[in-house]
DNA sequence: TTGCTTGTTGGACGATCGTATAACAAGTGG
DNA sequence: CCACTTGTTATACGATCGTCCAACAAGCAA
């Protein structure tokens, strides 16, 4: 007689990113408040225990879930730009309409962002993550702008312009979807890096 | 023989106040996550079951704090267009620089920010409190931009991209506070300010 | 097949949560 | 000076939290 096993052994590595997608769709459906080791468990299909055998507490694993999400917008953007081709305002172009598309914006990626954002204020050890990553999103905007023929001396500021523009247009885009749309967001983004480009010549 | 009185009773307003303030202090030093009614009742020197006689639960003390720190920052702001005179372009300069300012830009602000967009995507009561407030942000831009000659059939846009950029780069002024600071803020905003009303017109 | 490694389970534990409620006392009007 | 109203306290309650750990079993090596 065959019966079905009580459970299946994963790798150490899968098993770790289906706790963090786990994690993921819990943030987007019950917000940070509603998101526990259970709830985790439970939406991964695994014991409750299993959460604290792969990270240390639910900060550790919503950093892992942020890192993790980050990766994946990192990555959509990436894929964008390639797809535009060498041009270089091109790619500009193409990075602000993905900024303004799925799956960069979406509210179950916002939830993530926001639940990652209120441990930033809290602990020194997350900030730090998201000072690094956040620097590495301005330095990919250097790159692009310094293409399109922006002066070494005003790189910093531009960046620093729009990657403040692109957030908070994504921000808002989901928080807000009827205020205005993602043609919106990619209108004014792309008004934006004209203005940029042509007086930081 | 005369002994101190075990508690003072307070006007249902003032204690309402004192309340929502203890909130915004609690949600400050110790984010989202650490927010509860019994340190909230600590930290106004209350018991534990004064917060649930006035408010129904977290969550509306919560938005409670949230409208209220949202007052506060409409204050400053109209407060220092109040002082920036008629000029149409002086008022708009004084809105960037007030909102990259204390008390706008504020770590402790940004806390209960976060913590009430943490219920926007969970509670939709509260995401129609934030369109609300949202939509009136971006009139009050409308009419400043308007003075300064931006054509009607931009308005919209224009309102809508200004916000996001302040918002982008107070959230960011907030979050990470060394990678760039007030005055480049400022500079950023005024830059685009002219490239939106040069272009708007 | 047998034994070993270890991913996984499931429950116990104390702490803390939000809520409800009875008793208390401060302030007020008579 | 005395009720009366009600803001306030203090506590109790069940639920849920994060953490921990001993036992179990799945899969691999011998």
């Amino acid at each position: 007689m065959t019966s079905k096993p009580a459970f299946t052994r994963s790798e150490p590595d899968a098993r770790r990113l289906s706790l963090i997608e786990a994690c993921a769709r819990v943030l987007a459906a019950d917000g940070a408040a509603g998101t526990s080791v259970r709830a985790i468990a439970l939406e991964a299909g695994v014991s409750p225990g299993l959460v604290n055998h792969y990270f240390a507490g639910i900060d550790a694993l919503v950093a892992a879930t942020y890192a993790h999400v980050e990766a994946q917008v990192s990555a959509a953007i990436d894929s964008a730009l390639a797809a535009a081709g060498p041009d270089p305002r091109a790619r500009l172009d193409a990075y602000v309409t993905a900024s303004f598309a799925p799956p960069v914006a979406s509210g179950a990626l916002l939830s993530t962002w926001i639940a990652f954002w209120s441990l930033v204020r809290a602990r020194p050890a997350i900030a730090r993550l998201h000072d690094e990553q956040y620097a590495q999103f301005r330095a990919r905007l250097e790159a692009l702008l310094a293409g399109c023929g922006v002066a070494p001396a005003r790189l910093r500021l531009a960046a620093i312009a729009v990657t403040a523009l692109v957030d908070g247009l994504w921000l808002e885009l989901c928080l807000s979807p009827q205020a205005f749309d993602a043609q919106d967001a990619s209108e004014i983004a792309r008004a934006a890096l004209d203005a940029v480009i042509s007086t930081g010549r």
